[in-house]
DNA sequence: CTGAAAGCGCTTACAG
DNA sequence: CTGAAAGCGCTTACAG
């Protein structure tokens, strides 16, 4: 933080003029292999780092993104999308600048802020998968959008595949042998609910079985919708579920999330049902706290958060140009990037053990 | 991100100078009425906003505060950190910049990278309040300490008032009626567990109650380590517990923290006690995902997260000149700043019921 | 291969 | 009260 040498040093310890060290450093003139060794040697002995804002004043490139997150605060995974996020624009030697913005809050001034060519392009993050519409003062080509989709924008999403997970997570379940399998979600037609949904339905009707789907009340999709949900399922009270029930029953349940998968682990206690055997059980997200909490651990997949910052990031750096969009060059700008998750293993999917049907 | 219009632009439209223009903006040159009444027409015309970057370039003040955060991404309290400090930094004009370092990798390079004349100053944020050797590359001059302390280096620190936050724990069980309260916590002997256990003991004794202590092997404070400490805490068998040492067994306990009173909340249904009447039980954190989707609730006392974050800000303000420290002249620069938490009251702790004693 | 010069958009002595 | 000029540290045509 210091006032460092410039330039201006290297070049008179160098012996030559400020042009040359700049063609010698950035690689773009043309150098004699001497001077560019006198050069290298002067930076070395003085320790010189060129002045990025003395550059980005020249370049109008100031090898800054803008993160913009929705609610950072209450959003657990937010720490490692913001982690691929930064070590990828890091790998390209950028930095993030971060703006929280309220649930909802577009027209927050402090994303203005942010354009006042502090940035290069944006990263703006939702709280959830969902459909949003761009910010008015943000520039579709020179955003992206993160677990959102705006279809009225030509601006690139990078996004889940909410279907390709549920599929996983079913799966998980068909293979250890389940046959009744019931989706505990909420209401809401937003892209995670109806694409899980979806991903369920298809996976099951393909393995030819009836899907169930049970909405708790709300959109929240929390403990406690899970704790409703589950109550739902399982019919009026904990005796008459476990007895008469028993044969027709779900032996399985594919929670929305983990947070609704911990309202079933609730449930299952109060009704003496022992999960990972007389109730099998997996999530979405891959929730830390939750997941390796429980008892047995929650089976669940993953959402591929570091990967989204990650590929959020690097659409952003194409779009600023520095980064040229890999392979396929007519890759669609503004397409939708979906990414998958991953299954994780721990204790709550057993073998089926009643099996009266 | 456009190319915008410069303060060049705003002179011709006004027809004076930019010297006059800019310190029509600034303030600090002597304008006439007119003249300034002028200028700021034509800035509103014309929707001009100082280019930073120049700015900065002259000033050699970016308006940007580095912030380092080790392992943000499985800090579930990050998010409301940042939060804070980035409404703080927005208070007063200035931007966050954000890198995060892995557990312990106080090298980085990316730290260097944001020193490098990128920000102003940096608040370092540790993954939990503990004892650290500030990095090489850190400024103490214009470096702030989050939820750590360098005992050799004169740098400020914010970290939460661990013993206060302990005493409000404790005493909102003594107010319930309690009067054999154990804490439960892990090994180690960071400022979070040490002085948690010194509140802890302080007001017990004070109440003239004896301080009961359990902690879990090892340092990680996590359900599972509830779970072992609390299974430890009622004897070895559910049954004999229950029973045999009803009278003496502690009617409450005080977690460590959320996650450690979820493994508490494990071993209470395991042996068939319920949370709020058989057994009251208090964490520390407010970690919404634990504390709310318990059931019953979790009451909790609250770290002020936003508000350290807040606080840190504030200082690395006050190390770059932006902001003058508040009140009393001579507060301390490398001091350490304790905040307080507050109790968040749900439903696990109840009145006494077995009184036996 | 090398260097003098212009210029990015501001701020700040300094002169009028 | 107002403005011409220097300069922050670079990059980039352009000339030699």
């Amino acid at each position: 933080m210091a006032r460092s040498t410039s330039i201006r040093d290297v070049a008179a310890e160098a012996g030559v003029s400020i042009t040359t060290v700049s063609h010698a450093l950035s690689g773009k003139g043309t150098v004699s292999a001497r001077t560019r060794l006198r050069v290298e040697e002067a930076v070395e002995r003085l320790g010189y780092a060129p002045n990025p804002i003395a550059r980005a004043m020249r370049t109008d490139r100031r090898a800054v993104l803008g993160f913009v997150s929705e609610e950072i605060a209450s959003t657990p995974y937010a720490g490692k999308i913001i982690v691929g996020a930064q070590a990828e624009a890091a790998a390209h030697d950028h930095v993030l600048m971060i703006v929280d913005i309220a649930a909802g809050e577009f027209d927050d001034p402090r994303i203005d802020a942010l354009i006042q060519r502090q940035v290069d392009a944006v990263v703006f993050a939702s709280a959830s998968n969902r459909v949003i519409r761009l910010p008015r003062s943000l520039d579709p080509a020179r955003t992206v959008l993160l677990d959102a989709f705006d279809p009225a924008a030509p601006v690139p999403s990078v996004v889940p595949d909410e279907q390709d997970i549920a599929a996983t997570a079913v799966r998980a379940l068909l293979e250890a042998g389940h046959r009744r399998i019931a989706h505990l979600t909420v209401e809401g037609a937003g892209p995670a609910v109806t694409g899980r949904v979806e991903g369920y339905e298809r996976t099951l009707v393909q393995a030819g079985r009836t899907p169930v789907v049970v909405r708790a009340a709300g959109e929240v999709a929390d403990a406690a919708a899970g704790h409703r949900a589950a109550t739902e399922l399982f019919g009026p009270t904990p005796s008459q579920a476990a007895d008469a029930h028993a044969g027709e029953r779900p032996t399985a349940v594919f929670a929305f999330n983990d947070q609704m998968a911990m309202g079933v682990y609730q449930v299952a206690e109060e009704r003496g049902m022992r999960i990972g055997r007389d109730l099998s059980v997996v999530g979405i997200d891959d929730l830390q706290i939750v997941a390796a909490a429980l008892r047995p651990g929650l089976t669940t997949v993953a959402l591929p958060h570091e990967q989204m910052g990650r590929a959020a990031v690097r659409r952003a750096l194409e779009q600023t140009g520095a980064l040229t969009a890999p392979q396929a060059p007519q890759t669609p700008r503004a397409g939708v990037e979906r990414l998958r998750g991953e299954l994780v293993v721990r204790g709550s999917i057993g073998p089926v053990t009643v099996t009266r049907s």
